[in-house]
DNA sequence: GAATATGTCAAGCGATCGCTTGAACTAGTT
DNA sequence: AACTAGTTCAAGCGATCGCTTGACATATTC
């Protein structure tokens, strides 16, 4: 009783070391990026010792790989719910709208947190320690979005749906690194971390764009054309297959 | 003769230490990023002593400006030409294409530089002597580019062409950055380097996302759509107005 | 209550960071 | 030959880097 008191006390005033490295890590990357955080201003604002992150990651690569980690397999699970939940047995009725949707509007509802920020900015970083990273955590699901695409858009060559996947990530990339120029530029009225608003404007463009003509094919020969949206509606609410 | 010739031989063997100085940091910048790269490295691999940056360029920070602002004077030139050449008298006739075109197929033929992958990734690094450089760069160029962009999508509100706006640039900056990561997926006969591919297939996912119907209006209400190409061609080769 | 496992801490390792210094070298001018 | 201005150089400044160490505190087990 007392000892469980005890336990519950210390854990709701202060989360581990492991967990306040990791949130306070997660801030500052995203913040200035990996290269340009030091262990030592991890572990300042964490609050505890330096040789903690050595001790529970074994180096500052290891804690950049765990947030990833912590973060994307939730994330990754709703996408994975999603993308099922619209990919049935009638391919004919792929909708490319709810395939974006279903791998975009996860990675943004993360609220004001700072993975937003960091996996946008992560995406292009060359340092070799980072692109590490994030070769080993985005693969799969990336293999398993861009197969439903492929379903749901059997007019492309396989170069057209490179450069097109090309261009939806991209864009999805530069909106959750939100790096306020744009902002800078059209007015402080507007930002890109309302994901609301991104999943709103965002996913039509792309959907657009997904669903244009085949640059390459002859006009005349014409595989069957995608469905933008699914049949009854534009929105995220779908009845059940 | 002789005090020319020595000239010549000198100015042939070697470039100076400024511009070594530039090429190899260029170099360095764009393999790395800005913040995994010591001022030891740079004058190392341009076969110069140490104090050489600091004599010719102050600092670190300026050396990456200097980079930025010796390509893209250029770069920002065939810009505005090609913009000049595709905004006319006639406003009803603006090609989103073109303009699309002009602000992007320059940035990209730089062949097998390394400042375009530099100028990707260097998009969204949040180090704030980068952004501090990105944003003394930019400015001026984006603005007018969104500005002709605005004139040829008179059917969108400001808040649509800001998210618009957003994949626009996300797509180009994800391709100009080139992590190899979707070459990874895709597989390596596939490459986001191929500027006239990119030109190609990049250039029309975009038009067709740009000019898509708006998503606020009422399908009712509608003022006039804008042209997606010039009316004679859909490829760069066109006429003088 | 000694033994053991787990975690924290101050101190400091060698290496490297951005940057500075003052002496030396190289023109061209007088 | 003396002078000047522009440039390069080795050496090193203090600070900080990622990471390690060994002493110490705490909690659990037998």
């Amino acid at each position: 009783m007392t000892k469980a008191a005890a336990a519950n006390r210390h854990e709701a005033l202060s989360a581990d070391t492991r967990d306040k490295i990791l949130d306070a890590a997660e801030v500052l990357f995203a913040e200035r990026g990996y290269s340009a955080v030091s262990t030592r201003n991890i572990t300042d604002k964490a609050g505890v010792n330096v040789a903690a992150i050595f001790y529970h990651f074994g180096s500052k690569q290891a804690v950049l790989d765990e947030i990833f980690k912590r973060r994307l397999e939730p994330i990754n699970r709703r996408r994975e719910a999603m993308l099922a939940e619209c990919i049935g047995p009638d391919v004919e009725n792929y909708s490319v709208a709810d395939i974006l949707t279903a791998f975009i509007a996860p990675t943004l509802d993360l609220g004001t947190s700072s993975f937003k920020l960091l996996a946008g900015r992560t995406s292009t970083d060359p340092n070799p320690e980072v692109r590490e990273v994030m070769f080993s955590v985005y693969d799969s699901v990336a293999r398993s979005f861009f197969a439903a695409l492929d379903k749901a858009c059997p007019h492309l060559s396989k170069k057209e749906m490179f450069w097109r996947a090309a261009c939806v990530y991209g864009a999805m990339m530069y909106i959750r690194a939100d790096n306020s120029r744009l902002q800078y530029i059209f007015g402080d009225d507007f930002s890109l971390s309302n994901a609301e608003e991104a999943v709103r404007y965002a996913i039509p463009f792309l959907t657009a764009g997904m669903t244009s003509p085949p640059v390459d094919e002859p006009a005349g020969r014409l595989r069957k054309m995608p469905t933008k949206t699914a049949p009854s509606s534009n929105t995220k609410k779908r009845k059940g297959s």
